[in-house]
DNA sequence: AAGCCCCTCAACCGCACGAGT
DNA sequence: CACTCGTGCGGTTGAGGGGCT
């Protein structure tokens, strides 16, 4: 047996909104709030529209503060880095540039920051940025210490520190896409941990915790082997130890470009740093094409690639000062 | 001027999840 | 524990506008 429909869809107006619904569901949200319940708010409302509809024209739209226009060289650059650690997950990416939308930020990569970054490297130069993870992670110096990270079930993804990053090459573009100095104040976990002068709202950095979007809330399973990084109410980002791991290890993320690889040895999937170490627990379960390769367009793979490679290390640069992003917890 | 193509973005769709019962 | 319901998310679609021939 099926889902029941939300809404009586024979019913309920589908298309574009006019000005007068538009200013309907200002003027009722504005007096009553949601009411914590867009199923029944369009007919108090007034409106005949899907509940969903509604909810969409005003968190996209009519909702105060939405930020709408072209989008700043700074905002780009977020976009990349947390596409790049995080992939599609534009809700979070939202979270971190004010006044925008998923939707929004969601749109202006596939229409344009994609193509933007594809512009960056033409295809010729493109081919020496496409990194076989698995030839990445056997030239990472064994040495090297590393973090790794899985995603458990569909919505949650597990950074499993195993020590300290050193592992961490100096984020770097070539063009003034990504290599300008940050001067904004959008995403300030994304700046250097000293120029770090405290976000707006909803960063937690006092116990050296981050904190994701205004309902953010965080906690520690043990207290010694995680550390929860949340957004909104149910998507768990946990940086968390692997069993039996010491606590003091956990000093460091350094939230760059080259964080995470993908190793994908024997078909199982697995999400880390560096050296691409692993310890059990950074079983990835692949997100719906998120990280994998074969639902994946490739296309987006291949953006992700551009993103984390390193290049030939000459043009390819960054500011280190102002691109190596921490992110410290304990 | 007309027709075609491409791009943008608002809106829709289906799914997953959490809360409530 | 199983089920329903409401919500939020990411992927996709398609109308409309602009550019090109």
């Amino acid at each position: 047996m099926g889902r029941a429909p939300c809404c009586d869809k024979a019913n309920v107006k589908r298309g574009p909104w006019s000005p007068e619904e538009d200013a309907k569901l200002k003027e009722y949200i504005d007096k009553y709030g949601t009411g914590g319940n867009w199923i029944a708010l369009p007919q108090k409302a007034g409106l005949k529209r899907c509940g969903k509809s509604c909810r969409l024209r005003w968190l996209n739209y009519l909702r105060p503060n939405i930020k709408h226009g072209e989008f700043s060289e700074d905002e780009d650059r977020i976009i990349c880095s947390l596409f790049a650690t995080i992939g599609s997950r534009w809700s979070i990416i939202a979270a971190q540039l004010p006044g925008r939308t998923d939707n929004d930020i969601k749109n202006y990569w596939n229409t344009k920051l994609k193509k933007k970054l594809m512009g960056i490297f033409p295809p010729s130069q493109r081919k020496t940025h496409q990194l076989n993870l698995s030839t990445v992670l056997q030239a990472s110096p064994s040495s090297s210490t590393a973090t790794s990270a899985s995603y458990k079930g569909s919505n949650s993804v597990y950074y499993t520190p195993t020590s300290s990053f050193t592992g961490l090459e100096p984020i770097s573009f070539t063009s003034s896409l990504l290599s300008s100095n940050y001067s904004t104040n959008a995403a300030p976990f994304l700046q250097s941990q000293e120029s770090f002068v405290g976000p707006p709202k909803s960063y937690n950095l006092k116990d050296n915790l981050l904190i994701f979007g205004s309902e953010a809330s965080c906690s520690s399973s043990d207290g010694s082997s995680n550390n929860h990084i949340s957004h909104s109410k149910e998507r768990d980002y946990e940086y968390g130890g692997g069993a039996g791991a010491p606590a003091e290890t956990y000093g460091e993320v350094q939230m760059g470009l080259h964080n995470c690889f993908y190793n994908g040895v024997d078909g199982s999937q697995r999400f880390s740093t560096s050296n691409g170490s692993d310890h059990g627990n950074g079983l990835i379960e692949r997100q719906n094409a998120m990280w994998g390769g074969s639902t994946l367009d490739y296309g987006l793979e291949e953006i992700k690639q551009l993103i984390s490679s390193t290049g030939d290390g000459s043009s390819f640069l960054f500011d280190e000062h102002k691109t190596e992003e921490r992110l410290s917890y304990y």
